[in-house]
DNA sequence: TATGAATGAGTATTCATTCAT
DNA sequence: GATGAATGAATACTCATTCAT
């Protein structure tokens, strides 16, 4: 991976995350990476295929930020720990994870089982925990840390850190 | 409102909807509604104010929809409400609201203070209910309602019509 | 000739004058005038047929111009009378002289025999004052009573008036 | 500076000088220039940027008409060589100078004070040589060779070849 | 590996003109 | 005589992609 190659995935992931991947011109994305526009197609064949390069992390990235919560057999802290994701995830990686959602509504790209080992386990912990409807329970909860985390990667964190605490005084952890 | 203009701004909900704002050409859009290119901007001077023409019924709608809860004065009724709110949307305006939420996420045209009558219509009711943090209770009922009228938009009515009357449990209404 | 009829006749003149024929969209010359765009090609069939409507009365203004220099006898007078031509231009006829300008400049409408009678006759002037080369004394005049036409019309008559005495004076008149 | 950068150039040269600006269509530019339309704008930006790249030359091409003019001392000589200016244009300029006035009459690029420099030597050669109104008598003079430029460039050389002798000697040079 | 000149299909927009009423 | 809805060809400009060097 030579330094060019890295250069063009850094400011892809910056432009794509904050305008949008159809708004980004290759043009200018070549220009602010300080790169030929021929080199991106000479490594990412595409300008799909660097958009590709960029979502291959997210496997990696999703499991290093779920991992712990999946590893855990307290169910309490299963719970815990989903609320406490959003407010986890490295300022670094905001626009990787920008880019996710921003993805996630412009279709296409949609893919609903990604958060599916999570929403198991979430339900399995509500079970444990003897909840009336586990699964429901889930889905909820799932839908609470997918906004706050919108919001987070909207507003900055500070602006939501108040919904922390009360989360978890609300699901009594 | 001739005929054309009529069918030019129902094409052009639908279009804009399912494949996005950026994603329609005029060109596409017109032979699509039948009509000349020339014909969208006599009537709309831009494409930008084609969408504006678009969204100048959100306010109207917005009212039609959220005006209900607004009016309630029993607490209890206002949470209620504000639950089934998603599952009340007219199947007819589906495409109107998913370009709503599209455009949310297009950055640009979100306005958090869309909501903000609700929220607080929220917060005075859990107050009213003596919920311990009535704004943040608001806050994320909000948080729910909205991944779930995303939900519903996505998927259809069906797939989300169990979370109705588990939310309704859930607050005990 | 109805109102409407003028009222677009006057329009065109003013705009064709200032923009140049090109620039003016049928459009804009229609909502200016407070017509409806049809009717414009109702009445002159053409854009290039307004503007030949405009420029029909040209033959009848340069006579009205040209014609007392025309029916002059006494050769100084001739001279005089030539140079005093573009300071004579009523105020009022300043747009259809500036159109006429501008459409020889823009090509295809430069008509070069416009002049020639004036041409001819100060010829005969120059002749008759005994200067050596009559014709080239004539083509002379011609280029400069152009150029100050051409002052005038840009710079307003004010700038431009002591050039007629000292014109006056130069061709000791 | 490629060779079909160097075919768009010439290309426009001819044909703003010929058709003017406005009428000529980027795309049929590219056709006859043997090259694409994207050309174009990858390398000049604008339609208006190919026009500047072409004016750009204007400053150069004046001071090297002019330069000669302007460095003379001898007042005689220098009228002299005002009066023949037109006369000596390299007729592989005649385009550039034909879109010079084209667009001096398309009014928005006219620059007056591009003459002034001319004017004053002018002014001060008439003074020299004892005029009256030397001024007045160089902006008569500079009026008689914008209009000789003018044909020159309209009908050619030869037409307007006896009005340099002609010139010459009325100023008794 | 890296460049940058070049392409061609596509995009929003303009505009003179037609036509039913 | 007058309107205004509608057309379609043309226009300036964009953009992902190719290719010779």
């Amino acid at each position: 991976m030579t330094d060019k190659k890295v250069k063009i995935l850094e400011t892809a992931l910056e432009l794509f995350a904050t305008q949008g991947y159809n708004a980004v011109a290759t043009n200018k994305l070549a220009k602010q990476a300080g790169v030929s526009e021929g080199l991106i197609f000479k490594h990412f064949t595409n300008k799909k295929g660097l958009l590709d390069a960029l979502l291959n992390d997210a496997e990696r990235r999703m499991g290093q930020l779920f991992g712990p919560v999946l590893m855990e057999t307290d169910p309490a802290k299963v719970i815990k720990m989903t609320i406490e994701l959003p407010f986890s995830i490295p300022q670094s990686e905001y626009n990787f994870w920008r880019l996710q959602f921003k993805l996630k509504w412009q279709g296409e790209y949609y893919k609903p089982d990604k958060m599916k080992p999570v929403l198991e386990k979430l339900t399995a912990a509500f079970q444990a925990l003897e909840y009336d409807f586990p699964q429901y329970e889930a889905e909820v909860l799932n839908y609470i840390i997918d906004s706050v985390s919108v919001g987070i990667l909207r507003d900055g964190l500070e602006k939501h850190f108040h919904q922390k605490d009360f989360l978890i005084k609300k699901y009594k952890l």
